[in-house]
RNA sequence: GUGGGUGUAGCUCAGUUGGUUAGAGCGCAGGAUUGUGGCUCCUGAGGUCGAGGGUUCGACCCCCUCUACUCACCCCA
């Protein structure tokens, strides 16, 4: 080990090849689904003034209370590198009067997230999200179709048992009240509860239904549930997705159980679930948020929206990845004429698609091929004094050790046959 | 923030009750073949054994502290 290894940042993983290549092949199709259903991509700041997210998360949310990522910077204002990408989008929406015009209401984004929290399997200080809003559409038609889609990335990138969970948080008119009798149990049930609970029973008594442990999962079995609160409206529309997702052949359960850790929610709220995860079991999740844009101080305006956790859809897909092209020859020169000679040819080559691979180094003809054969190419294209003073090169079939003689001239035209053979 | 596990070569890991030059496989480099790869064989490079302190004649091994990684709790994508 070297003196003083400058390393990364705890929780801050970087992403090297060949993962790499999978991350982009997914990313791809997951950019082409969403592209297909209309959406377009928003590229956003990555810093954002603190009061964004403790407007949009909620103050109360463990997100804000003891996860961001926040400093004051020179200038003395409060910044935070963003812990979720829904925020910035409706904050962008807003700022730029996206909403003004009509076509670009579906919007989606890729990129990292950071939350200081203590790093394990499938969560990471830097991770990064798949996320997509829309905006402006308050039918449940628009939750289905959302849900369709995430549907078929998984059903895309082959990854079989993810489970939907479904639930809808009601709106501005049925929650309230479904609230305080919520409140009003859990303070009749204090004694069975964690402490946790008993300090969300006043601020956030909805997460008091998703805790964990099992002594407080007893005391709230018999709490009231919101699906027998939700008003005439938010009934219909919850019962009016679930046909949706029935008719399309898309499995879910319905979980009364399921809060999100984000204020943000009204009606839908989902996740899906996945096994292999190791602690953690949520691979995307999202819903409907009909009342954020106006609270950040735009329009009335209805939103759906989701993010999928990148890192975690990675242990999901399987391993196989998509077969790297290789460079279709490797170029072997035996002397530093030769490399003279071939290096414009390899330049040219490689302009126009991954032909060619040149060694700049003066090694052996052995060495030159085992480097060939581990590269993967299929013709080594060998030039030494005898090739160079006849104006060609020895062009040696990697597979069936043929070896035939090939004219400068003709190894251009030679190569790009071959590389749209394979 | 709390708890458990693990730090030995580029990677994956051995290392006996504490004993003198710390090993293997893979990978890398070179050779066996004056200009011919994969298989085989030979050779080589590469380690302050995570850091510091302690016990001991002697520490990779035992003790303490720190640190990193990792898994889990909390919570979340």
């Amino acid at each position: 080990m070297k003196k003083v290894q400058i390393k990364t940042v705890k929780g801050f993983n970087e992403v090297l090849p060949p993962e790499s290549f999978r991350w982009r092949q997914v990313e791809d199709k997951f950019r082409n689904l969403l592209e297909g259903y209309g959406f377009a991509e928003l590229r956003l700041a990555l810093l954002e003034p603190t009061e964004l997210f403790a407007r949009s998360i909620g103050g109360e949310t463990d997100i804000v209370e003891k996860e961001m990522y926040t400093f004051i910077d020179r200038s003395e204002r409060s910044l935070t590198l963003r812990p979720e990408g829904t925020a910035s989008v409706v904050r962008a929406y807003n700022q730029y009067s996206l909403g003004k015009s009509n076509e670009i209401n579906k919007l989606y984004y890729i990129g990292p997230m950071f939350r200081y929290e203590r790093p394990q399997k499938g969560r990471y200080r830097q991770f990064h999200q798949l996320g997509a809003e829309v905006f402006g559409e308050e039918s449940f038609y628009q939750d289905a179709e959302t849900l369709v889609m995430l549907a078929q990335l998984f059903h895309t990138l082959s990854i079989k048992g993810v489970e939907l969970h479904l639930n809808s948080l009601g709106c501005e008119a049925c929650r309230p009240l479904f609230r305080d009798q919520l409140k009003d149990y859990l303070s009749r049930h204090q004694a069975g509860l964690c402490d946790d609970c008993r300090r969300r029973g006043a601020e956030n008594p909805l997460r008091a239904l998703d805790c964990k442990n099992p002594q407080c999962r007893e005391a709230v079995a018999e709490a009231p549930s919101i699906g027998d609160a939700l008003c005439c409206d938010c009934r219909q529309h919850f019962a009016g997705l679930c046909a949706l997702l029935a008719d399309a052949g898309i499995a879910f359960q319905i979980n009364p159980r399921l809060v999100r850790g984000l204020d943000y929610y009204t009606r839908t709220t989902f996740e899906f679930l996945a096994g292999d995860l190791g602690a953690q079991n949520a691979v995307a999740a999202g819903g409907r948020y009909d009342r954020l844009v106006e609270e950040l101080g735009g329009q009335p305006t209805p939103a759906f929206g989701f993010a999928v956790g990148f890192e975690r859809l990675m242990m999901l897909v399987g391993s196989e990845v998509a077969p790297l092209t290789l460079p279709v020859a490797a170029l072997l020169p035996l002397s530093e004429e030769a490399l003279r000679r071939l290096f414009p040819l390899h330049v040219e080559l490689n302009r126009r698609a991954q032909m060619t691979t040149l060694s700049f180094q003066h090694k052996s003809l052995k060495s030159q091929l085992k480097k060939a054969d581990k590269d993967g190419v299929r013709y080594a294209l060998i030039v030494g004094p005898d090739e160079l003073a006849q104006d060609e090169a020895l062009c040696r079939n990697m597979r069936t050790k043929e070896q035939t003689k090939l004219p400068f001239a003709e190894i251009g035209e030679f190569l790009w046959e071959r590389y749209h053979e394979h």
